[in-house]
DNA sequence: GTCTATAGCTTGATAGAC
DNA sequence: GTCTATCAAGCTATAGAC
């Protein structure tokens, strides 16, 4: 029984220093946010964190890793006909910190040597897959015209996303969600 | 005579610090160049450079600015039936670092009171007021259907280069121009 | 206009006690 | 699992000589 509590504890300790982490991101900027600064409102100091981590990086990534996993779950609920990345876009419109992470992050790994490469690399071909076969589906049901390519449909989608959330960092007046919907619709019409 | 050679003088220096500094950032990655690796470089000290632009982002700033000026030359000129957006990422393809620059000092300038936040604003304003006149220019001709808005298409087509620069870093084999000019093609489809 | 020297600060990470 | 203490390194920016 010790050991079922401890190890409750420390996955309580991990879940408050990730949620911590995301709000004092939020609140200062990736730029300006250091691990002593989430340390100090998670109530530990930085090297307690990192006993937790091991590296800042770690941290971060597994923000990143934990909330994928929840949009995955959100994914699996039926709600209506929306596509993928419209409903990701309405539900990433509620935590913008998250999605000011996300960029700040994709961007520092795009250093050959950056420790969270892998991670950007495996989550951007599982993403495009998963758009890639809603596309498809539609296809087969006839709500998108054969003479799509579904692979570049895919890419299309994702990359608007990424670069609507990188431009609603300069002008947040953008709704992300709505231009997707605009641009699904146009690429839906029958050739 | 003296004054004019000084002045000479100081424009060639400027001239080469911000064109090494590209370079470098070019091989070591935005996030690992620092402006003594750039003084290197140059030749010249840290405190020498800063004696022309004061500071680091300023410096940086300076090259996207001279940047855009060359763009706009470009796109000046005569080149076929190709949009403004299409015809800047093939030539953008030629130059990855500077891709890699405006890319990082972009989501840099996401925090509120960073300072290069007021110019990524501005030339957000500028860059979408010419596509969208480029848009509205061709609707008045046919080439592009009249039921598309012309603002919605320009967001679009510039959030889409920014996401597709953004995935690139991750991914280097996309191939920018082309899913933008697929993308302007179904987009110029008929209603 | 360029240099030397350095101030002044922040950072991520580690060692070792408890 | 958490703390204290500290390291080693890095950075930008400035002061002042030449």
């Amino acid at each position: 029984m010790r050991e079922r509590r401890t190890s409750a504890q420390g996955r309580e300790s991990r879940e408050l220093i990730l949620q911590t982490a995301l709000e004092v991101i939020g609140r200062r900027g990736f730029g300006s946010t250091s691990l002593r600064d989430i340390a100090a409102e998670v109530g530990m100091t930085q090297a307690g964190m990192l006993h937790h981590f091991g590296t800042k990086e770690n941290l971060l990534v597994e923000v990143l890793r934990q909330r994928d996993a929840a949009t995955r779950e959100a994914l699996a609920e039926q709600d209506g006909d929306e596509p993928p990345s419209v409903r990701v876009a309405r539900r990433n419109a509620e935590t913008p910190a998250l999605v000011h992470l996300y960029t700040n992050l994709q961007v520092a790994a795009s250093a050959p040597d950056h420790p969270a490469r892998a991670f950007f690399e495996e989550r951007q071909r599982s993403v495009h897959a998963v758009v890639a076969a809603d596309v498809r589906a539609r296809q087969e049901v006839g709500g998108m015209p054969a003479g799509v390519d579904a692979d570049t449909a895919a890419t299309v989608l994702l990359a608007l996303s990424d670069g609507l959330q990188l431009q609603q960092g300069v002008d947040p007046s953008i709704d992300i969600a709505e231009i997707l919907a605009w641009t699904w619709e146009r690429l839906s019409r029958a050739d």
